[in-house]
Formats: structure tokens, C-alpha cells, sequence
RNA sequence: GGGGAGUUUCCCGAGUGGCCAAAGGGGGCAGACUGUAAAUCUGUUGGCAACGCCUUCGAAGGUUCGAAUCCUUCACUCCCCA
């Protein structure tokens, strides 16, 4: 097994490195241990995460070794990169058990993808550091005027950067270098807002263990409409089915801009090279069949194939016409808790199609309230129980459905 | 430690005693157009038993017929000096 390097750049992951010769080398030629780092800062990964996740298996099927760094140590402070303010602290608590629920992503999609990585978390050497050691061995090699120059901290110079914060890098740093003496690990790779972080760690190596240690960063993924990538009204693209439904997170991919397509085709699935450049091809409503094997190809390897076929099912009678029933999300109303009538306007409120009855009357007085497909206009609608029975379909708009039953 | 600026509805940001549920922009939602895309246009965007009522302008008090707007204390943020 080989090319590793080149697979990643043909598919569009590099952006930046170390040194691209030595490290398209070791990634082409070699085999190696290489690392990437996950904050457990929630209690999910979300779509953002995805691309570390991708690359990570294929240079797992390249032929080399990986470690997936869970950053139980280093989430106690937060990382600045990239951020404009001062994250919340979390506990201590919530960020085991966030770190627990993200191995456990991890190892799914990786398998899923054919992989596999060890699963380390650096709590386990940060955690009882001590200070005046740390300073001593690590501190004295890194210059504050240097880090200042760093792009990443120059936003943060305008707004302000505690302390702690200011130290994340350090700790990162140690991480390649415990990294690099336990497991031979000499690649680091994430996102490209990691960068100053991953060549210092990669400088700390040379100083103290006068090692060769790489970096590769990957780039920070835009959509074409500017939209913030992975993001929804609703909140994150989460890959945890409890904070978004496989049909929400199908539904995502489905309705991605049409520039990016063939892009993230190469960075977020498996299919082969010539699949994508002729799904890639495809224009205008053809285009669509593309949309669609983005969405169930990147749903399968999240949440499966059975999760992945119903998510594409609903979706696809769900915009052809006929209302769908497997897929939906659904309400269960039990018997006992109706006793004539339903006003339809509660129904939208309860299965959180509008969050208020406020809104719902809006959605009624302009026309994108639907139920079984038929535009209603009175706010003082109801249902008859006995249609309960038989179940309803709820529609806001175009795209969202909810089916109401009765026990 | 000293001095200064600030905290407004999802976000940015106006508002400095009644005409303020609070300008404008962004975002969201809905409608038209479409390909479940983009762009564009229109409407809408605190809640409710809804021509009225209730809650909201960092927190708690106070002045006033009346406060987001004035006073007091507290909390937090930023800037300058040490």
C-alpha cells in the first residue's frame, strides 16, 4: 500500500506542509504514525470534523498508523485559534463524559470507513503535570514573541486573550512530543487553523529531542454560499442521531450549493475517483443525482446503511408528491389526551415545527401550513379525532414534515 | 492600584424620560420564481385567552404620573497608565 500523499492531494486535503517533499515521501513511500486531535468541547462531533476523519482513513488504508488524539487535557483550557472570544470552561466532568462519547464516534466511523486508529486522551500525561517542571522543560524553549507574530492570536490580540488561553499551544506542543516519544509519532495533521499550533509541536520535537517531525494541515471547508459549513438554523451538523435525525443530516448533504458538489464529493465520501468526476460533471437538475449520492453515501458511513436507505426514501416521496411516512419524524399522541377535536395550531407547536403559537399563526396567515398536503388558512382549524387514527402529515414550507398519530 | 469606555431583542448595531416590543443591517421563517440549488423580489420576525394584555434593553434597588433612557450599588468586558 502506497500513495498516500498523493491520494490526499488528488482528493483536495492538503493545504498546508512542513516540508512537502519530506512529507509526501513518508506518506507515498513510507509508513508512518501520525496523529489528529479531537476536542471534546460537546458532546458530539459534528460535520466539521469529518474532514481529520477522512483523511485519517485514508492514510489508514495508505498503510500507515494512526492515533486520534481525544483532548480531554487540553479542552480544560480551550483553544483560541480561530475564535474570537473565550469559550464557556466546562467541567471537568462534562468533559469525560463528552470524551467517552466522541471515542466512541470515532471508532464507529472508522470502521465503518474501513479503519482504525488507537484512541488516546492526553489527560492522561497533562492532567498531573507539574507546573515548575513544565515550565522548565517545555516553557523555556517556546518565545513569546514569536507566538505573538502567529496569525492565529492576532485576532485574539484585538479582543483580548487570557492567560490560559495563551498557554493552549504549549500544551498542544507537548502533546506531539509525548506523542513522538511514546509512539514514534512524527506527522501531526488537522485543520488548518492548527497550523501554528502543529509546527510548534513539530519545533518542540527538534529542540528537545532533536527529532524530524512533520505537519499537514487540511483546509477549513467553505460553502460556496457563504453559509457557515456544517451549520444549520437548528444549530450544528451533529454526527450523535439524537441532536440531528439521519434524515436532518441526509437532508444537509442533499441541499449542499451546487459549486460544491464535485468538492466535497472528493472529500466526503469513498467513492472512487472516476464516480466523482462524473457525478461532478453532471449539470443543472442532473446535478441533483450527485446531491443525492453526497448525501446517502456520507449518511451510510455515519449511520449506516439501513438509516442511510430510509433517509433517502423519505426524502425523495417527501419532494415528489406523496407524502412519506417511513423516515418522518413523528408525534404519538395517546388516546387519552384527546377528547374532541385537536386545534391544528397546538399540533405544529408540539412537534416543533414552529416554536410558538405566535409563529404558527404567521405560518398559517402566509399560506405554509399544510396538512395532508392541503393549504390551510384558518388559525382555528382542527382535527377530528378519528383522523388521528389514521395519522397526519404536518408540512411548514416545503421542506419540513412531521406525522401526527394516535396511539 | 489609578483613569476611561461599555453591557440593547438570535447576531451586529441605533436609541439618552413618554410617539419603544424598541431604527437599520445580518440571519431565520413564509410566499413568488426554480432543480429539495444559487441569485432575485415580497411579506414576516418577543409571548399570549391578540384591535387588548404580559415579559424584555447585564443584576438589584431608587427617583418619576411614566425609565432601555436619570440616580445608587453589584457583576462582567474592553482600553490607557502603573
Amino acid at each position: 500500500m502506497s500513495g498516500g500523499f498523493d491520494a490526499l492531494t488528488r482528493r483536495g486535503f492538503v493545504q498546508q506542509c512542513t516540508d512537502h517533499d519530506a512529507v509526501s515521501r513518508e506518506l507515498n513511500d513510507g509508513k508512518i504514525v501520525f496523529y489528529v486531535g479531537f476536542d471534546p468541547t460537546g458532546r458530539s462531533l459534528h460535520a466539521g470534523h469529518l474532514i481529520p476523519l477522512f483523511a485519517l482513513a485514508h492514510l489508514v488504508r495508505a498503510g500507515h498508523t494512526a492515533i486520534a488524539l481525544v483532548g480531554g487535557g487540553t479542552a480544560r483550557i480551550g483553544d483560541p485559534s480561530g475564535k474570537t472570544e473565550m469559550r464557556r470552561m466546562l467541567t471537568v466532568e462534562d468533559i469525560q463524559a463528552n470524551a467517552l462519547s466522541i471515542r466512541g464516534q470515532i471508532d464507529r466511523f472508522l470502521s465503518a470507513a474501513g479503519a482504525s486508529a488507537e484512541i488516546v486522551d492526553n489527560a492522561d500525561w497533562l492532567a498531573d503535570l507539574n507546573y515548575i517542571e513544565f515550565l522548565r522543560d517545555i516553557g523555556r524553549h517556546f518565545s513569546v514573541n514569536r507566538m505573538l507574530s502567529f496569525e492565529t492570536y492576532k485576532m485574539r490580540l484585538e479582543t483580548g486573550l487570557s492567560f490560559i488561553e495563551f498557554n493552549y499551544q504549549l500544551l498542544q506542543s507537548y502533546d506531539f512530543l509525548e506523542l513522538y516519544r511514546r509512539h514514534g509519532c512524527t506527522l501531526q495533521v488537522g485543520g488548518d487553523d492548527q497550523w501554528g499550533n502543529i509546527v510548534a509541536g513539530a519545533d518542540l520535537i527538534r529542540r528537545v529531542e532533536a527529532g524530524l517531525a512533520q505537519g499537514l494541515t487540511f483546509p477549513l471547508v467553505t460553502r460556496a454560499d457563504g453559509k457557515k459549513m456544517g451549520k444549520t438554523e437548528k444549530g450544528a451538523v451533529f454526527l450523535d442521531p439524537e441532536l440531528c435525525s439521519p434524515y436532518d443530516f441526509f437532508q444537509y448533504w442533499r441541499n449542499v450549493p451546487d459549486q460544491d458538489v464535485g468538492r466535497f464529493l472528493n472529500l466526503y465520501t469513498f467513492l472512487p475517483d472516476d464516480e466523482v468526476a462524473r457525478l461532478a460533471s453532471l449539470r443543472d437538475k442532473e446535478i441533483n443525482v450527485a446531491k443525492e449520492s453526497l448525501a446517502y453515501e456520507l449518511t451510510r458511513l455515519v449511520h449506516g446503511a439501513e438509516q442511510a436507505k430510509t433517509a433517502r426514501e423519505a426524502a425523495r416521496s417527501a419532494f415528489t408528491g406523496g407524502a412519506a411516512t417511513e423516515g418522518t419524524p413523528e408525534l404519538i399522541l395517546d388516546a387519552d389526551e384527546i377528547d374532541g377535536p385537536v386545534v391544528i395550531i397546538e399540533l405544529f407547536v408540539r412537534t416543533g415545527l414552529c416554536g410558538s403559537k405566535s409563529e404558527a399563526r404567521r405560518l398559517f396567515a402566509q399560506g405554509g401550513a399544510y396538512v395532508d398536503d392541503e393549504a390551510l388558512s384558518d388559525p382555528d382549524a382542527t382535527v377530528e379525532p378519528v383522523r388521528l387514527k389514521e395519522g397526519i402529515m404536518l408540512r411548514a414550507g416545503k421542506k419540513r414534515y412531521y406525522r401526527v398519530v394516535r396511539a
